[in-house]
DNA sequence: CGCGCCGTTGAGCATTGTCAAATGCGGTGG
DNA sequence: CCACCGCATTTGACAATGCTCAACGGCGCG
């Protein structure tokens, strides 16, 4: 009852990998709240903060990531629009996040949000959903910081971005807005490891440069460099790359 | 409800960082169901096998990983008494799991156990809080996983396991019952890479082998041997056991 | 008592990290 | 419009951590 149509919708309803995001009950519960801007760079709320909202990114990109003590950063995930922060039902928050690109949100107090969860079973399967794609998420994360290679966590990452954008996918043209930094760090390289990566993909024609932060995707090639993918019933591996939203997160 | 407390003082562990799980709440929906026995090794239920059961354990330790398509394992984690097992409400298991020492767990069918949760609005806070913990776990290993060293990620592992068990904690005497290669597997290491940190923590006193799966350990030394937690703030390193209580009462 | 499995140890090597310097994109101001 | 500047990125040389391959050790069980 938890898991309902609205879930399996999510799955099945999109052909492509692109966005199983956006439910539409859940997106209403944000509805009415006015939309709020945030700038490249600007946080939206810091680790350990008090958790005291949650928002729905209507448009943009947002980087999830927890600081060290000794300043190293790890992010572990960039949210699209669509995306929920702030579910995870703490009492803080767990990591920072921030804006990437320019951002636009909703906000919610997350009293009001679990109010909500509370009184109107409607919502509640879509938020498990989502709980549940983000776990999915974190999980194909450890995995490929268990075991990949600087080369198959590069081709991933481009593999799974590309997934978000319909015209990157279709068109071979993707956005990556976030710095190298970002990328080092939320795939557990260093910068340099990144940007050298880069180039051998390059020079190798999986990817064209056009621009700093732009380029044109061999997807197939990509997808055959990023390397395993969890195996074990036929099926399986279809099912947990469409249904998982790899990078969801917060 | 009472049956609560004979699981809090079996084994595991009590009042120490041992189970934020455990909320009676959950535990109670599982309290009528008769108890199976897994023995060391033996498979409680496979990847991307339909999601039928939802399982509590009630004593024991338990695997759970991915098998990836070069045969590869990577373990996600290690479950104890206390801990569920599939409530990430997918309609198939994303991953496997396997008793590591002989385990008692209840089963729930997992369509009664969502009506369930439906239902009775006392039970969705520790779910909830469940899932939010879990999810925290998660974002720690991928810490793990993304910054740390060899040496810090099993001294990490240590501490960690010994917080789980009452005597290890205060009695400097932990008991590591999966072998090396599931450590391996869990930390993203080699089981010789594995070995040689044992042995080199051992040479230096971190550690004592009583036995291949006992050690007495020093705890402090492990601690600051693990690294880097999370910054920020106060002791936002502590998130695991503290925020989930908040919804006990919910 | 011996076999087999799990774990340990060793030597060499590869991938990735570190440190350092060069390059060039993109924005700014003349 | 062009030149310049700052900073992200790239590239290079070198070091080191952890992996691979290989052999050995020892505990437990038949």
């Amino acid at each position: 009852m938890f898991r309902t149509e609205v879930a399996y919708q999510s799955r099945s309803g999109t052909v492509i990998p692109l966005a199983p995001h956006l439910q539409p009950s859940l997106a209403c519960v944000f509805e009415r709240q006015p939309i709020e801007i945030f700038e490249p760079g600007q946080p939206i709320f810091w680790q350990s903060d008090p958790a005291k909202h949650v928002f729905e990114i209507v448009e943009g990109l947002v980087r999830v990531f927890k600081i060290l003590s000794d300043g190293r950063r790890v992010i572990t995930g960039f949210l699209y629009a669509g995306d929920l922060i702030g579910i995870s039902l703490m009492d803080r928050y767990l990591y920072g996040s921030e804006a990437v690109a320019k951002t636009r949100v909703r906000r919610f107090s997350r009293q009001s949000f679990q109010q909500k969860m509370d009184q109107s079973p409607e919502f509640r399967p879509s938020l498990f959903a989502r709980l549940s794609d983000e776990m999915a998420a974190a999980q194909e994360q450890m995995v490929l910081l268990a075991t990949k290679t600087a080369e198959e966590r590069v081709c991933t990452f481009l593999v799974l971005t590309a997934r978000r954008d319909r015209e990157a996918f279709v068109m071979s043209r993707l956005d990556l807005p976030m710095t190298r930094q970002d990328i080092a760090d939320y795939l557990g390289l260093t910068i340099e490891t990144v940007s050298r990566t880069f180039s051998s993909l390059a020079s190798r024609g999986a990817i064209t440069p056009e621009g700093r932060h732009q380029y044109r995707i061999k997807i197939e090639k990509l997808m055959t460099l990023a390397g395993e993918v969890a195996a074990f019933h036929d099926g399986s591996d279809m099912h947990d790359g469409v249904n998982a939203r790899q990078f969801a997160s917060a």
